[in-house]
DNA sequence: TCGTTCACGC
DNA sequence: GACGTACGTGAACGAA
């Protein structure tokens, strides 16, 4: 275990490798940004046309003088208070939310378009801007702090390197095409598996999940639970997107702390929206076996929202009290620690103190220590770049990745170099880590984009 | 200037 | 038995 000494010096090294990291910078291509800007600007435009052409802003301008459609106050009081529509979702002030969950819920076509201008604008503002704003002669030079957040992760800003679109095709594609590698060069990412779960296993020793991380897959199981699958193969889509959707919509959330009904109501959007009034009818949801979900889960006796709660309540139940009993041990366990002495400290050495509750105090150390493997493998990365006196560097961090700008003559040595600090080396620095950590590397095209896929 | 709401990442 | 997903950065709005 690693003492108070030991966890300053982690965060002492780290920074002034993350400090070499910001030197390093990533190419952008400012051309593409102001082109791309105009562009989207063209088509924010035509659809605001679009929109102030519906009988629904219509209708919004006749109920109040001056109709700013981007503000939520506006919007809400529109919706929830002149039209008096039905409020599915509410902020944390107890007011009618108007973000896209809410709006796709009023199923009213009009806020398709709303959405879709914030959408592009968000991209504009958000992303392409700041990256044309805090580039210097071409180089962006994001910056990485350590000292901000409360697990002991790291934060990044100026421009935020750690939240560029993933998920959403075209905002990935439109704000990964603005980054590049120097010329010649590719960009490689180094991503650890499922770290967090990895990291939680260390400390609680949970022989089923280490062997589920190690040769199972707990998202399968589970998935054939929840929907009453038989016969589940991988290769059939359906099954592999319900596979998704539980790992989503209730593994995760349950390994955060989420509980059943919040799960059950993820779970009951695999077709896109909540069913009305709880119910759903035959037909609806994606294709399954040569009919749709809703007809199979009617089937299984679940015709309502509120039989499938019930459902997943059994579901959440083995899940925490059988499967990963050892897990909940030592949750109850680690709380109680935490309730004598005031404070828990991490596998890394930290500390972690004031007012926490028991989610916070299961969570936070994990965050933590995941972090922590990330930034021990980036401090040696640094290391070996610079011994070794390579072209290629590091030049991002997002949690659980690495990200590298490598010279294509070196990429067969980064590869192996940075897999063998990342999975063995750090293993033999802390001896903690009692679970194997794994690896993804995925390679960019020579003189790609950040959204560029290598062709196979 | 600051709290709120929203949206993006892990 | 009821309750309840963690951590960030940043843009825009609107009240102070």
């Amino acid at each position: 275990m690693q003492t108070a000494t030991d966890a300053y010096k982690l965060l002492h090294d780290g920074i002034q490798a993350l400090a070499k990291v910001e030197q390093a910078g990533l190419r952008i291509d400012v051309e593409y940004i102001k082109n791309k800007k105009k562009e989207i600007t063209r088509e924010i435009n035509a659809l605001e046309k679009q929109f102030l052409k519906t009988t629904f802003f219509k209708d919004w301008l006749k109920s109040s003088k001056e109709v700013n459609i981007y503000s939520p106050t506006q919007l809400g009081k529109f919706l929830y208070t002149t039209k008096n529509l039905k409020v599915f979702k509410q902020t944390v002030t107890g007011k009618g939310a108007t973000d896209e969950e809410a709006l796709r819920q009023l199923r009213i076509p009009e806020l398709d378009t709303l959405l879709q201008i914030k959408k592009l604008k968000k991209i504009r503002d958000t992303y392409l801007e700041s990256f044309e704003r805090e580039q210097v002669n071409g180089t962006l030079h994001p910056f990485y702090q350590l000292h901000l957040v409360k697990t002991f992760r790291g934060s990044s800003d100026s421009p935020n390197f750690q939240n560029i679109p993933k998920r959403d095709k075209e905002a990935m594609d439109i704000c990964r095409k603005a980054i590049y590698p120097r010329p010649g060069n590719q960009l490689v990412e180094f991503d650890y598996k499922q770290l967090e779960v990895r990291i939680a296993a260390c400390y609680n020793g949970d022989q089923k999940l280490i062997d589920d991380i190690v040769s199972g897959d707990m998202h399968r199981d589970v998935c054939i639970e929840l929907f009453k699958i038989e016969n589940f193969n991988k290769e059939e889509l359906t099954h592999s997107t319900l596979r998704s959707a539980t790992k989503n919509g209730f593994v995760f959330p349950q390994f955060y702390g989420s509980y059943y009904k919040n799960c059950a109501i993820n779970l009951a959007c695999t077709w896109g929206q909540l069913p009305k009034n709880g119910r759903w009818k035959k037909g609806q949801g994606i294709p399954f076996e040569d009919t749709y979900l809703a007809n199979h889960l009617i089937e299984k006796g679940f015709t309502s929202l509120d039989k499938f709660t019930e459902h997943v309540r059994d579901i959440e139940k083995d899940f925490w009290e059988v499967r990963y009993g050892v897990y909940t041990k030592w949750k109850r366990d680690w709380w109680q620690l935490y309730q004598q002495k005031g404070y828990i400290e991490t596998k890394t050495g930290f500390r972690l103190q004031g007012v926490m509750n028991q989610n916070d105090v299961i969570n936070y150390p994990i965050q933590g220590s995941a972090f922590h493997c990330l930034l021990w493998s980036l401090i040696e990365g640094v290391k070996a770049q610079t011994k070794e006196h390579w072209d290629s560097r590091i030049v991002g961090q997002i949690h659980d990745s690495i990200i590298m700008d490598v010279n294509p003559r070196e990429l067969k040595k980064v590869i192996k170099v940075m897999r063998c600090i990342m999975c063995n080396d750090i293993r033999q620095k802390w001896e903690w880590i009692t679970v194997p950590l794994d690896v993804d590397v995925e390679i960019h095209p020579v003189d790609g984009s950040w959204a560029d896929k290598l062709k196979n």
